[in-house]
Order: structure tokens, then C-alpha cells, then sequence
RNA sequence: CGGGGUGUAGCUUAGUCUGGUAGAGCGCCUGGUUUGGGACCAGGAGGUCGUAGGUUCGAAUCCUAUCGCCCCGACCA
């Protein structure tokens, strides 16, 4: 039991300015965080008990799934980094961690990093410690904070600075024993969200600078979320918009034939798809082929789109570039022959082909079949161009951004679309780290083989978040259950007098005996602003003794969630209580 | 990093256009009256107006630079 005015929970009235959405506004007007600096926050008492209720709870889930616990440091030696697969694009994001200096030196390349997530510490760890299959699988995790200089922190703990994170990575001998691995955590993490009362769905996701082989999202739908999910409600289709496909091109789609003779028509001025789409020449953007330039790792390469598509970038990360970008004018022409606006891809017109890293091409163009490109020379444009016959294609992908509305993959029905937060990732991440490193181990057959990674991570400062955003009205949090600082909340109206008190004690015991936290309102406040707080904290399970209701011989329970008042005979108080505690457990278990 | 906005008391803010000694509400302190949904009265403390230059007799207000913060975009748990 929690005394309110021997605890520390700062309310405020009004919404500080720099908040914008209700989530955030509510973690600083309940006392929970306060800002230090832009992604930057303190967890106040309360809210650090929401965080300790989180931990424990990913701490049970992950334990019997396996997980073993451990702490790494925060500090890396840079050489880790650089040592591993992706300290170029990584180090952008990463904070230096090195003496302040004397003021006088000029920087230099850090020697110490701050830890955004911790592949580079553990597999060097396990590479170390294991080197046979007896001792596999593996699966090892840790909560703590991460550093990682966001180039826009948002909202709050939303995306943060510095944030609290559970992080797991698993070791095994095989890939099969890796998808085992990947699909326990998959059903500890659906346990870990359903338990802390957040609704996150599952959702098939980019593997990103992680790299690795497949992923998924957990995500919490909420309209401020930074996240589009692409989904079918009906066949289970759920996948982020990085990674989301449609079923716009039937699989059994014939290639068209040549419409005719490539067919060269000066254009001048016409620069854009739209352009070309008005009068006089009036070809539809979705019989346009779009081409983009993009720097891979310091060599061009082409992409090819319908006019009508617009580039999904991330999808251009299986082109297995490690560092990749728009080129710029002046890296265009002396590739291409002309500047953008006049691009394509037709066979023999690319100036320097012999520079391209390759040319790849969405495959909605087929549905195109005979279409119109750019002639890589200023003010033309070419028609009949046919995919087959003309383009260089040196493959064909899946690089374009899905639209609502389009064929699901899976059924063939109309694709939606909403945002969420994502709170959880987890990736079968494959021999990339273990390669890197050398972490290898010895069969039964004394043969060496790399091991098979996969890692994993929860938001949980984010996780508190988003349970805020997903559970509130305009009074305040609802706190779920499970994940509530305290569960209940005992206000007495009239803390002078000792009857009320005691009985509060007496009721704060069999709330505790019967599991729940308990916070007791004594503060000498006017009963209004007592309930004002008690709405805006937001805790379950809230009982009211007064002198009025002492009177009677009544207490007052009521939950959070609902309106109505349960008034309770003083003698039936504890058993009461202890029943409503009892019951309120059983229903976040289930 | 690109675009937009903003900085005045612990918090929310007025005043800035049109320069003339900085105002309110909340919170805080003292006293009193109140006491079941953010009370009332009286008194009080608290601001080098983000910072540094400049213009001016005079700058919160105009100019320049700089920093912080917020929103939109690329990135992420």
C-alpha cells in the first residue's frame, strides 16, 4: 500500500503546449513522464511502475519461452561496429560515446558508441562462449535502454532518444531450428501483448538495415501511428506498407506483343508524368513507364514503374545494396544522356549502360505490355515500346507502393489500409552477423557451421504509450489491468477522520491479499480534485469512503471503465473487494 | 537534413502587426470561510520576455545571427 501524500505523482490541469496527441499529453498531466529534452524523458514514480509491470510481464512470457536473461553494456568499443555488417548505415543514428575532450582537439572518429541495439556485443559473446551444437539453441535476451539519435524524436515516448527496449537474440544449429525459434517468439510476444492488455496484430514487415530473411510487426492500430498497415480483414492479409504486395498482376498474365515499330515524337518541355498524361499527347500515366535513377553503393542502377505507381524504397532493399539513394541531375545525364524527364530504358538509347549496376522493373509494368518512355534524349519521348522486345530489364521485382482498394495477394479482395504503432519486431535474421563474426560451432559430425541467428525487440516505454493512446477518454487513462502502476485506488474523502483511515487500511489489505496494488488517496484535497485525479490516472478499480457514506454504512466501488457506482455494506466491504480484485485478474487473464 | 511554426513566471498564455518602464489564469506561500466532481475572499512571492549582437532617446515588440522546442517528410522499438 502506497500513501498518495507520501508518493510523488505531480498532476496537472492543463496539457503542456509541446504535446500534441492525447497519449502524450496524458503521460505528462498523470505524473507519469516529465521531459528532460527532445526524446528525452524521465520516468516520474508512477510511470516507472507502469515500466516495471511491463518488464515483468515480457520477463515471465520470454522466460517460458525459453529466453534467458542477461545485461550487456550500453557502451560499445566502435571497433564492434565497424567490425559488423552495417556500421555505414547504422552510424548515422548512433551516438558517440567518447571523453568530452579538453574543448581544443578537433573530433575525431569515436572510439566508444552507445548501444542502439546489440548484435555487434552478442554474437562476438556467443562466438566466444559456444562452439558446439550441444549447447544449442540458444536464445538470450536482455531489458534495457537503447540510445539512438533519431533524426526526429515524436510524440513523447513514441519514438525517443533514449528508450527502454527488451531485446532478444537467438542462436541455432540450423534454419529450421531458427524458424522454430522465430515462431516461439511469435507466440511469446502475441502472449506478452495480449496480457498487458495492448491489441497488436502481427503483420508480415521489411527486413530493413536488420537485414535477414523474414519479419514481422507487431502493431498496435492507432491513428497517430507512424505505421500504414496493408490488410484483408477477411483472409488474414496483414503486412506493413514497406513490405505490403498486391495481387494487381494475375500470376498466369501473358506478355503483350509488339504493338508496332518504336516510334521517337518530340516532346519539349515535358518533364513529368503528368505532362504527358494532358493534351496534345495524351498518354495515360498508366501507359507511361516511369524510369528512376538510384545510386547503389557509389553505381547507378535503374528502376522502371508505371507512371501511375509511385516507389516503395524500402522494397529496393533486396536489391542487396548496402547504402542506396536518388541519384541527382548531375549524376543522371552523363549516365543516361539526358536530364530526368526524358529517361527510359529502351535498349541501345542509355548513353553509358556499361556504367549501370542494373535496371529492375516493378512488375506491374506488364500490364503496360506497349507503353511510352523517354527517349534519353532531351524533349523526346518514344511510343511502342513493348516490355519484352525493348526494355533492358535485368530482373523483375516487386517495387512499387500498394494502393487501398488493389487485390489481396491471398484472396483477391480489396486491400485496406490504417496506421499503427509498431511496439514489436522480430526477424530471422540468418548467417548475417554470425558470418560477420565467425560464430561457428561443431556438429556431431565435427563438421563447422555458421550459426543461425534471429533477433527481437519490444518498445516497452513505447508499449506504455501506446497502451495510453489505445485506452483513455476525456478524463484521463484507462489502464488495463495488468499493466496499471496501481490497480486500486482508495480515496477517502475525509482523511481526518480516523474511522475512514483505518478502514481504508483494512480494505487496502484485502485488495493486497487478494493481488492487487494499492494507492491510497489521503491527500487533505477538496473530494472534486480527487476524483479529477483519479480519472486522469486512471487506475482500474477505484473505492470511495466519506463520511457521508460512513454514515450510512456504505463504501462506494467503481470501476474505470464504467459509469455506474457499486455502493457496498461496510460489513461486506472487505469480502467485496477482495471478490471485484479476484475477478478483475481472472478477466485480464483470459 | 529539407519545409512550416514557435520561444514571455513552475504550467497555460495575452501583449509583437502599429517600439514608450510586462499582464492574466492555473499552481505555490499566509490568513479566513468552505468541503462528494478541478471552491471562495483577502494578502503575498515569482519574469535580465531563449541567447548574442545591432537599430533607436527608448526594444518582449524592428533587423541580423544563433540555440531550443513543436509539426510535416526520409528513419525506427
Amino acid at each position: 500500500m502506497k500513501l498518495w501524500s507520501q508518493f510523488f505523482i505531480p498532476t496537472l490541469k492543463e496539457s503542456p503546449a509541446d504535446a500534441e496527441i492525447a497519449s502524450h499529453k496524458l503521460l505528462v498531466r498523470a505524473g507519469l513522464v516529465r521531459k528532460l529534452g527532445g526524446g528525452l524523458y524521465t520516468y516520474m514514480p508512477l510511470g516507472l511502475r507502469v515500466i516495471h509491470k511491463l518488464t515483468q510481464i515480457c520477463r515471465e512470457e520470454l522466460d517460458g519461452a525459453g529466453g534467458i536473461e542477461l545485461w550487456m553494456p550500453h557502451v560499445h568499443p566502435v571497433e564492434l561496429w565497424q567490425q559488423g555488417p552495417r556500421w555505414a548505415a547504422a552510424r548515422e543514428i548512433m551516438f558517440r560515446a567518447d571523453s568530452a575532450g579538453d574543448g581544443k582537439r578537433a573530433p575525431r572518429e569515436p572510439e566508444f558508441v552507445l548501444g542502439p541495439t546489440h548484435e555487434e556485443v552478442i554474437t562476438p559473446l556467443v562466438k566466444a562462449e559456444i562452439s558446439s551444437y550441444r549447447d544449442l539453441p540458444k536464445n538470450f535476451y536482455q531489458i534495457a535502454t537503447k540510445f539512438r539519435n533519431e533524426i526526429r524524436p515524436r510524440f513523447g515516448l513514441m519514438r525517443a532518444r533514449e528508450f527502454i527496449m527488451m531485446d532478444a537474440y537467438s542462436f541455432d544449429a540450423t534454419d529450421d531450428g531458427a524458424v522454430t525459434s522465430y515462431h516461439a517468439m511469435k507466440a511469446a510476444y502475441a502472449r506478452f501483448f495480449k496480457r498487458v492488455g495492448a491489441h497488436a496484430i502481427a503483420v508480415e514487415a521489411d527486413t530493413g538495415v536488420m537485414g535477414g530473411s523474414f519479419s514481422h510487426e507487431f502493431m498496435v492500430p492507432a491513428e497517430i501511428g507512424d505505421d500504414d498497415v496493408i490488410y484483408n480483414e477477411a483472409s488474414g492479409y496483414a503486412a506493413n506498407r514497406e513490405k505490403a504486395t498486391s495481387g494487381l498482376v494475375a500470376p498466369d498474365l501473358v506478355d503483350a506483343a509488339p504493338s508496332g515499330p518504336l516510334e521517337e515524337f518530340a516532346t519539349p518541355g515535358v518533364v513529368t508524368i503528368a505532362a504527358l498524361a494532358a493534351a496534345p499527347y495524351a498518354v495515360g500515366a498508366d501507359r507511361q513507364f516511369k524510369t528512376l535513377v538510384f545510386m547503389g553503393d557509389g553505381k547507378p542502377f535503374l528502376v522502371i514503374l508505371r507512371g501511375c505507381d509511385e516507389l516503395e524504397e524500402a522494397k529496393l532493399g533486396a536489391l542487396g545494396f548496402t547504402l542506396f539513394r536518388a541519384a541527382t541531375a548531375d549524376e543522371i545525364e552523363p549516365v543516361m544522356g539526358a536530364k530526368p524527364g526524358s529517361l527510359g530504358a529502351i535498349n541501345g538509347t542509355i548513353k553509358n549502360f556499361g556504367a549501370l549496376a542494373g535496371i529492375y522493373a516493378d512488375h506491374a509494368i506488364r500490364l503496360i505490355g506497349n507503353g511510352t518512355t523517354g527517349a534519353n534524349k532531351d524533349g523526346f519521348h518514344v511510343n511502342h515500346v513493348n516490355v519484352t522486345r525493348d526494355l533492358a530489364v535485368t530482373r523483375f521485382g516487386d517495387f512499387r507502393r500498394v494502393r487501398p482498394g488493389e487485390p489481396d495477394p491471398k484472396s483477391g479482395q480489396p486491400l485496406q489500409v490504417r496506421r499503427g504503432i509498431e511496439v514489436g519486431h522480430i526477424f530471422k535474421l540468418g548467417t548475417k552477423y554470425s558470418e560477420k563474426f565467425g560464430a561457428v560451432f561443431t556438429d556431431d559430425k565435427k563438421e563447422s557451421h555458421l550459426m543461425v541467428m534471429g533477433c527481437y525487440g519490444i518498445g516497452i516505454s513505447r508499449t506504455m504509450q501506446a497502451v495510453i493512446e489505445q485506452s483513455h477518454d476525456a478524463d484521463g487513462i484507462i489502464w488495463p489491468w495488468n499493466c496499471a502502476p496501481f490497480q486500486v485506488l482508495i480515496c477517502v474523502i475525509d482523511p481526518q477522520l480516523p474511522e475512514a483511515m483505518d478502514l481504508a487500511r483494512k480494505l487496502a489489505l484485502a485488495a493486497e491479499r487478494a493481488g492487487a496494488d494499492v494507492l491510497v488517496d489521503d491527500r487533505a484535497e477538496r473530494p472534486g480534485v480527487k476524483f479529477k485525479d483519479a480519472d486522469l490516472i486512471g487506475l482500474p478499480l477505484r473505492i470511495t469512503i466519506g463520511g457521508k457514506g460512513l454514515k450510512e454504512g456504505i463504501v462506494e466501488l467503481k470501476w474505470r471503465t464504467q459509469k455506474e457506482v457499486i455502493k457496498v455494506a461496510l460489513a461486506e466491504a472487505e469480502r467485496c473487494v477482495a471478490a471485484a480484485v479476484l475477478e478483475a485478474a481472472e478477466r485480464a487473464r483470459t
